[in-house]
DNA sequence: TGTAATACCTTTAGTAGCTTCAGGTTCAAG
DNA sequence: CTTGAACCTGAAGCTACTAAAGGTATTACA
C-alpha cells in the first residue's frame, strides 16, 4: 500500500479513511445524505477518489471534530463552493457556534461541579441513605 | 387546579409533567421503555399517579438534568429499588460519569479555544482567503 | 344537565449522526 | 487461479426524545 499523497492522486475509500481519518461507514453516509458528491467508479463499482474530494471530506471532518452540525457543515460547503465573498458568513456560523459550544461548556460544568460535590461526600460503604440518592431524589 | 402535594395524593399525567418539569410525552416514553412502571388508570383510561411514582419521576428527571444516560439511570434506580447496600454501586456509576463529563469538558473547551482563536483571525471582509475556511481544510 | 374546551389516549413516524448487519461482489497478492 | 481482504448495497438499530394524526375522557361553566 503506497501513500496516496506520493505517486498516485487517486484514492480507494479505504485509503481515503486512513487518510483522513474518517470511517469508511461513515464516508458513505455522507456520500448518502449529499454532503459528498458521489465519486467515479471503478468498472467494478468501487468509488475512487481524487485529491479534490479528499479535500473536501477533509473539511467535513475537521467541521465535525470542531462540533458543527451536519447542517452546518453543509451551509460552511455551499459558502466555500459558492465564491469569495461569503466570509461574513462564515464567520457568523462560526461565532454562533462558539456561542452553543460556551452554553454547553457551562452546562457540563455545572453538572459537573454537582456530580463531584454529591461524590464526595458518599463513603461508598453499606451504610443505608447514600447521598447520592439523596441528592437524586431531591 | 389545587396542589397535588397539598389535598389530593394521586396527579394526572399533565399535573405530575407540571410538578416535575418533564413533559407529558416523556413520561409516557419512559413508562414505554420500562423506566417507570405503568401506573394505575382511571375508568376512562387515563393515566394516575401517587407519590412514588412522582418520586421515581423525579429521580429519573434529575438524573437525566445531570447527563446520566437512560441505561445508567435504570442501573441506578435497580440499584435504590434493590435495597441499601448499593451505596458503593451508585458511587462507582457516579465517578464514571463524572470522568465522563470531564472529558466532554475538555474536549469542548479544545473546539471553544480553536474556534475562538481562528474567529478573530477572521475579518469578516470580502478579502478572498477566509481564515476559518482556512483552518477547516487544514 | 348539556356542551364546549381542555386534557388525555394510542400509534406511527421523524430527528441527528452515525453504526452494524447480512449477504453478496471485486480486487490484489502469491 | 485461488484466496483473503476490501469493497458493495440496503435495511435496521442506536439514544432520547418530539411531533403529528385522529380519537376519547374529563371538567368547567351555563
Amino acid at each position: 500500500m503506497q501513500n496516496i499523497t506520493s505517486l498516485r492522486s487517486t484514492a480507494s475509500i479505504g485509503e481515503l479513511a486512513k487518510a483522513t481519518g474518517c470511517k469508511i461507514e461513515t464516508i458513505r453516509y455522507y456520500e448518502r445524505i449529499g454532503i459528498l458528491p458521489p465519486p467515479p467508479r471503478s468498472d467494478g463499482g468501487h468509488r475512487i477518489y481524487d485529491r479534490d474530494q479528499m479535500k473536501r471530506l477533509n473539511f467535513v471532518c475537521r467541521s465535525r471534530s470542531l462540533g458543527f452540525s451536519l447542517g452546518q457543515v453543509r451551509d460552511l460547503l455551499s459558502l466555500v463552493d459558492g465564491g469569495s465573498d461569503s466570509c461574513a458568513e462564515v464567520k457568523t456560523i462560526t461565532l454562533a457556534h462558539l456561542v452553543a459550544v460556551r452554553e454547553k461548556i457551562a452546562d457540563l460544568q455545572r453538572m459537573e461541579r454537582v456530580l463531584a460535590e454529591t461524590a464526595v461526600k458518599c463513603q461508598g460503604d453499606d451504610v443505608p441513605g447514600c447521598p447520592i440518592v439523596e441528592v437524586l431524589y431531591h
